[in-house]
DNA sequence: TCAAAAGTGTTTCACTTACACCCATGA
DNA sequence: TCATGGGTGTAAGTGAAACACTTTTGA
């Protein structure tokens, strides 16, 4: 290791996602106001600064950029070809997080994210630098994490009807899944619990008995050696 | 996305990890010449330079300090904290490696290893700076992927008896495995070829078949949708 | 011929899948 | 009372786990 100066830069980005019954799965963008890539749409991040650690570098930004505060969040990747930035040297570290429907909602009153906007993960713009890439490894980290680790909760509120789980898991894994047998799996985990009210019917039908995940259970599930899968 | 000027410099780790069928699974470190961590052993790594790519930077460093070259390599995590370095903030991009048993056996002969080593994952020394949080991250990582991808190949020679891949995964996975089941699976998924060769037995006891990996045919099966778990 | 390691089939059990009817509510 | 979505049990099929004896070789 030799102590040679270098003028490479070291950013991270953030890959939010959101989700809402109506919207399916929706990732958080933010339109750039300068060039390159002058209002192209873009992940929200910026350059880590001396004294912080770079998960708050990252909860930063976000806040600066978007006013979204994540529920969840882990790191994604870091890119660092030369050339992804056509200035300078830059290594991005990316995060990948996740937010509560209700913090979804809240975008729109936001003063600070005039320039940001949920995207649904379909209908995506075209996007500045390498984030196309970035943005398809965080999808495929998100498809293949919900199925053997229990984060699809932390995209819902806290207390939900287990329609809206079954509606988020057919969205994530974009396929059909069986009520019946999708329920008396989650079920049988142990993880949830009914809080005891009822869902109002938005429209007809019968309203669904709400619950709430329970993450001290499931840790202690964990170290009993139990394994999650869907 | 300010143009700020910053001082954190960027630097890539190897965690390389090899298998001897006596040795069990071990990991490649070096001892350091200079302080700080004078003598203490430490992993791999070094800047990375103004027009190499990451994984670029890795090989050349490896090969530096150690005159190895990884048969399979994947990026593990990111690490960044402010302090983990006493001089100056560092991120470090580390690596994940795997070489084959071949290579493992030809350290010992490199001149440019010298001060390069093999330490069974058992039976670790103290490390320098934050090498341990790292090398236990990497260490999880190859338990856990050895788990759902075949890349307990790349830990053995192109040619080997089925023992050495039970033995391996016996190793990784820290627990018996019961021969019939275990060849069962693994023989029923239809990536694995006999070369028609039977292995010379070392001391007494029936020669075993030798087998060799076929990659080409495991990609087929991916498309398939073929899903790989032990 | 003995000791050591390789090779092989069948039964049992658990889990996954498929499948259809009744219930509670708002309009 | 009808349309809509919520709630539930059982049988069949599939894959994993358990289990012991025979074969080949070197000494």
């Amino acid at each position: 290791m030799q102590n040679s100066a270098s003028h490479i830069k070291v950013a991270v980005d953030a890959i939010v996602f959101g989700y809402a019954k109506n919207d399916g799965v929706s990732v958080l963008l933010i339109q750039r106001k300068y060039d390159p890539f002058k209002n192209s749409w873009a992940i929200p991040g910026g350059f880590v600064l001396e004294d912080e650690s770079l998960e708050e570098a990252v909860r930063r930004e976000l806040l600066e950029e978007t006013g979204i505060e994540v529920n969840y969040l882990e790191q994604l990747y870091t890119f660092g070809d030369p050339g992804r930035d056509p200035r300078q040297r830059i290594i991005a570290i990316s995060y990948f997080g996740l937010v509560k429907t209700s913090q979804y909602q809240e975008l729109k009153a936001s003063t600070d994210a005039e320039n940001a906007k949920w995207f649904n993960i379909k209908k995506l713009p075209a996007l500045a630098f390498d984030h196309k890439k970035i943005l398809a490894t965080a999808i495929e980290r998100l498809r293949n994490k919900v199925r053997y680790q229990p984060i699809g909760f932390e995209l819902l509120d806290k207390k939900f009807p287990f329609s809206d789980l079954e509606k988020l898991y057919t969205a994530l894994l974009d396929r059909e899944l069986n009520r019946r047998n999708f329920s008396k799996k989650i079920l049988s985990f142990g993880f949830l619990e009914e809080t005891g009210e009822l869902s109002r019917p938005e429209g007809k039908g019968r309203p669904g008995k709400m619950f709430r995940f329970n993450a001290h259970r499931y840790k202690e599930l964990l170290k009993e050696g139990f394994h999650f899968e869907i």
